[in-house]
DNA sequence: GGGTTTTATTGACTTTTGTCAACGTTTTAT
DNA sequence: ATAAAACGTTGACAAAAGTCAATAAAACCC
């Protein structure tokens, strides 16, 4: 009765140039290997759960490769998905990690994933380790939190249909990943809605 | 032809009070005073447009009395409201002001009202003198991202008069103080059927 | 304070989206 | 390989929300 070990760490180039590209100057020589270590590879089978609603949120994920999804479950039991995580992408509940409370929000690999984990003591220890980081990270939560207004915008002023559009433009390759009825939920609707706009869009 | 001077300051413990609350730890001795003279008060008239789509932002505002509500011109003309922010509130357009982009959202008074006014000089000042400052905004930021989430949930997931019942128990003061036809835009309806769901309601 | 503008309501009708059920296909698991 | 489950599509109908027009009340502005 041998276990099985996660010998095989992954190609980690991805993770690399997306920390570059977050970067308005370069690292310190010696800062990215510490950096890395602070992040534990993992793979995930297909429809596993990575966190848990109800559950105090352990970490932050970054997806080296494969696709999650962010999704809520109403008092009525449906899901909505508020989010996908792609390749090159971070995902967390940032605000219930750092207070420590409970996590509204499941996260799910929807296809087997490879990806990067740091908890959250590793999560704190690489702001107070890496100006940079700290500093890029406020970047990119102001430019997350500007997309986050324009999807509410959109929300309550664009149709089904052009919402529809706009993802086919902005996120084209989850069309090639994801079931339908995953877009639909994301999109607030229900998955027959979705097909008849497909539909009448081919026409 | 003398000119009008801004001479009475306003009565700031409104803004000493917010930002007590929102810090872990005490002001070290001084500091406020410092902080408080980068705020610059101003009175604006109802209608007054604050800031304007397609200008880069100039500034970042507190609302110490009276009400201001952020939209956004669609390209059809449509104006969506995205924020009211009353008594106590900080408004801006922070991802353009912090890349010096233009805004899309114009910031208007929806009556006569008394702000605290940071321009961006004195606006990045603030973050590199006072840490406790800027360890708050993070956190406050943090926890404003949630509620943003939370709204996208709620946008896709829920019917216009729960989406309405909601916003009467947690901005209750909104009603008594904004047209009707604001509290539509902000939901994402049209003023017709916020009558509707209001005589439903009522019944 | 009197005329103008803004605002809220209501009715009749249209469009959009949701619901429920049935069906065939694809995917999954063993 | 095969049975079961998941998925996408379609039809018929229901519910929700938008549109346009008319009207009355309230607010605003010299």
């Amino acid at each position: 009765m041998h276990e099985k070990k996660n010998t095989n760490k992954f190609d980690t180039t991805l993770f690399h140039e997306e920390i570059l590209k977050r970067l308005a100057e370069p690292i310190p020589a010696g800062d990215y290997e510490k950096f890395l270590a602070l992040w534990e590879p993992k793979e995930v089978k297909k429809n596993e759960l990575i966190m848990r609603s109800g559950e105090v949120p352990k970490c932050t994920v970054f997806v080296l490769q494969g696709c999650l999804r962010q999704y809520i479950v109403s008092e009525k039991g449906d899901e909505h998905i508020v989010y996908f995580a792609e390749e090159r992408h971070f995902i967390s509940d940032l605000p219930a990690m750092g207070s420590g409370t409970i996590s509204n929000y499941n996260l799910q690999a929807t296809e087997k994933s490879q990806l990067l984990i740091a908890n959250v003591s590793n999560w704190e220890l690489i702001f107070k380790q890496f100006p940079w980081w700290a500093h890029a990270f406020m970047k990119g939560q102001q430019k997350w939190t500007a997309k986050m207004q324009e999807q509410i915008v959109a929300s309550i002023s664009e149709t089904a249909e052009s919402k529809y559009l706009k993802l086919v433009k902005t996120r084209p390759s989850l069309f090639q990943r994801v079931p339908q009825h995953y877009i639909a939920s994301f999109l607030g609707i229900n998955p027959e809605t979705l097909s008849r706009i497909r539909k009448k869009i081919t026409e």
